[in-house]
DNA sequence: CTTGGAAAGTCAACAAGGCTGACATAAAAT
DNA sequence: ATTTTATGTCAGCCTTGTTGACTTTCCAAG
């Protein structure tokens, strides 16, 4: 019954030719066999450590925003904090993270990654950061730009904000 | 501190200004976020079915190569055929979909989806198609070329070449 | 100063969906 | 006749997500 969604814009305007179900099923198909690859270096590094997918996740967002707070964390990566903590924990054992009592707030915790923690995070994203730069050489800059660009679309609102700003420490 | 695979080419030829970490980084959080709103709406429709991710992807590409073997699929999920089994197992019990005996080797299941199975896959692929079709028009034909050519370097290369011939059925 | 409630942590229990290993069966291939 | 392949299944383990209940700490409003 072409649900209003379906097969559009074949013999349309001409350049409206990418959105048709056919060129939009390729489009969810690479995404889900890229996005395969994007983790597949940091997965094989993890393994070595006994670490997962969520390891790495909260190991990359505590360097990027260092002394973030927990419900920071909470908010970018959307589990509960019964998830996170269980992950955090193992990685405060294991002297990868330190977790501070906040100054102004002793309440929040304030996460930072050790100078392991900070190794193990680099040799992790070295890693993603290689496999990435390949694809960019490869596909060229104004690829990289639509790419870019059709990724933050592809975001939630909330998420597309987070992306922009994602402070997390002090003003 | 400059590891040496880190931040090349700042002030460097010009154009290779997108291959700086920081570049990178932002890079590896859209895919990260991007991802999650790629799924975001499938997910919400699974929910109600009680089913999840995994369902999907068996659901997806039985759709696109009715008549594929366990075998195939195991090749293109990635996962173990004990894993696939939980699942394919449900979606049979559940009528979604129906396994055949192979016509020439016997030792084959033919996986087709049944009526109510193309109903729920549709549901499926609409929604993430809707967003995808809004990404897309957003960003125009162009970013959707680049994005397109980044994907597909980011793959394995063995997933590259499945995404590219991709059968599954017949010779 | 007291107290309400936010922030954080903890314990318990559960489920999905990965994994390995072992084993069974049928059918194809050698 | 034997081996290999395709599939299914049982059992058990792990990670990572969930909910619910409860405690501690401590800021901030009354």
């Amino acid at each position: 019954m072409n649900d209003g969604s379906g097969s559009s814009s074949v013999g349309g305007g001409g350049n409206l030719l990418y959105l048709t179900d056919e060129q939009l099923r390729k489009g969810i198909e690479a995404m889900f066999f890229a996005y395969r690859g994007f983790t597949a270096d940091p997965d094989r590094i993890l393994e070595e450590f006994g670490y997962g997918r969520a390891h790495h996740r909260a190991l990359h967002f505590i360097h990027r925003s260092p002394g973030t707070t927990v419900n920071n964390l909470l908010a970018i990566l959307g589990v509960t904090k019964q998830s996170l903590n269980r992950v955090l924990r193992t990685l405060i054992e294991d002297g990868l993270v330190e977790s501070h009592v906040g100054k102004r707030d002793k309440r929040e915790r304030n996460l930072v990654l050790t100078e392991a923690g900070e190794a193990l995070e680099r040799k992790l994203s070295d890693a993603q950061r290689r496999r990435m730069r390949a694809a960019y050489r490869k596909a060229g800059p104004e690829a990289v730009a639509g790419f870019r660009r059709v990724l933050e679309e592809m975001m939630d609102p909330e998420m597309r904000r987070q992306f922009s700003s994602l402070r997390g420490d002090g003003p």
